[in-house]
DNA sequence: CGCCAGATTGACACGGCTCAAGCGGTGTGG
DNA sequence: CCACACCGCTTGAGCCGTGTCAATCTGGCG
């Protein structure tokens, strides 16, 4: 993990400058320091870990910065389900700004970095400086389309489709973060962490990811996806990105963003 | 439609109050006031009419006053998917104070009655009334925790567990805004209707709603749905309440609130 | 070398979707 | 006042996508 450790020392604050919260273009250089100052130290979280447990009191945000983790819910006789996948940049449990405690669990699928945002902390921060306050409002909104889009896949979409259309949103969501090198990225997930995410089997998801390759749609080696057929696979997942909304955000991902754009006019 | 017509005549101003973001126990009288002056007079909408059309530009928020409506989403060879149930109170597109175009389409699934709310208003209350700007933020985070357990449960459940858990969480949703009594409420949804809510078809509808009838669940009498053994229903639909975060909606409820309390306790 | 997590493959069963037909209530026009 | 149409509900039969069960294979690691 010589990356993760690389990023360790540098220090959080320019890692930080990645992530989705500071991304906002409705920031100022006084908000941003505010919320940089504001953080706890990275902390390594080993894979399949619980950061945050399920239904328990949060005393704090927790963003990434490196590793892959979930919000997951378990379902008594259904087993798991992971309503978001979760990436460097992304804030787990943004809701907490609001609630005192969580209706999902926060797991690590890999080995995480993170740093703590102290509530009171973010809650205070989002009160004094209307422009985080504006700025975690949109993220609000923003987690909330995605999620319209995955409940949306799970009722109307097959499996097939659904796999598709999840690939087409994390190469989108980790360009936007620069973790994606032209149209392939790193996948660092099990089969069974995309099943959970899908709502669907281990078996079902080896099957689809097969097929998806052998129609050369995309390429797997080792944990790196290369999606090859970009058009033809949005086409298969009924991939449109509209729902993610990054042409809100015009910072860091500059020919990403139009690149996506391009693709779809 | 004598009901209607009847809130219609008596002014929005006393309407306004039973709304979502009106209950928030956030706001202080003049945020109260100054909210239900910037609503425009209420405006009837037939039903099966588009409120909101997809994918447009909305220029304002829409609160529903009377009548049910859905958002909705249209998958190519997918069919239609409704995401959300609205029902009086609710604000059919809040997440339009944060963007000015929306993902899916509002329909009105029976006659309603709306006031509309300016978007330019709505966000500049937003910005000058601090508490108004978190009741959104809390109102955001609200719809969030709904959205996870409907993904959740389109992933995870059957059509039977879906369709119990949805009528658990009406009952509650409805005897919020006072619009239920005792165990019972009106239900003015096709089964077709339920069939887009629940990603299923009509005919699982049908069959399901029979089983849960037959087995002394539920009872219909027309458009009445009656929850006959509401513990068992609970526990036939993984259905807990706390994801609706009603705990911290003081005012209104009351005794419904200790009610829904005391059948998880 | 042996262990183990994860990927793979096959056989099978079942939930739920599709197709197709009939039924009942309500509204409308002749 | 009846005939017809239409919408929503109901019911049956069959099939397909997926979940389940079970076994094998592979690569990494202690």
């Amino acid at each position: 993990m010589t990356a993760v450790d690389d990023r360790r020392t540098a220090g959080h604050a320019s890692m930080l400058a990645a992530s989705r919260l500071l991304l906002s273009s409705q920031l100022e250089a006084a908000d941003r320091d505010a919320l940089t100052r504001a953080c706890d130290d990275v902390r390594m979280v080993p894979a399949g870990t619980d950061m945050v447990p399920p239904r328990s009191p949060v005393d704090a945000l927790h963003v990434l910065l490196e590793g892959w983790a979930a919000r997951y819910k378990v379902i008594e006789y259904g087993g798991r389900y992971l309503p978001a996948l979760l990436v460097p940049g992304d804030i787990c449990d943004i809701d907490a700004i609001a609630f005192g405690r969580l209706e999902y669990g926060i797991t690590a699928l890999t080995e995480c970095a993170v740093v703590s945002l102290p509530r009171s902390r973010a809650v205070a921060l989002s009160q004094s400086h209307p422009n985080i306050g504006a700025a975690v409002r949109w993220l609000a909104f923003a987690e909330n389309s995605i999620l319209t889009e995955w409940a949306t896949a799970m009722g109307r979409r097959s499996v097939h489709g659904r796999l598709a259309h999840l690939l087409c949103e994390l190469l989108v969501r980790l360009k936007a973060v620069g973790r994606a090198e032209g149209n392939s990225f790193e996948l660092p997930l099990t089969e069974e962490h995309l099943a959970d995410a899908l709502g669907s089997t281990v078996i079902q998801i080896n099957r689809t990811l097969r097929l998806l390759c052998s129609n050369g749609l995309v390429a797997r080696e080792g944990q790196r996806l290369a999606i090859l057929n970009w058009s033809a696979l949005c086409t298969f997942g009924g991939f449109r990105p509209d729902y993610l909304y990054f042409e809100d955000i015009h910072e860091q991902s500059g020919d990403d963003a139009l690149w996506i754009k391009k693709s779809f006019h």
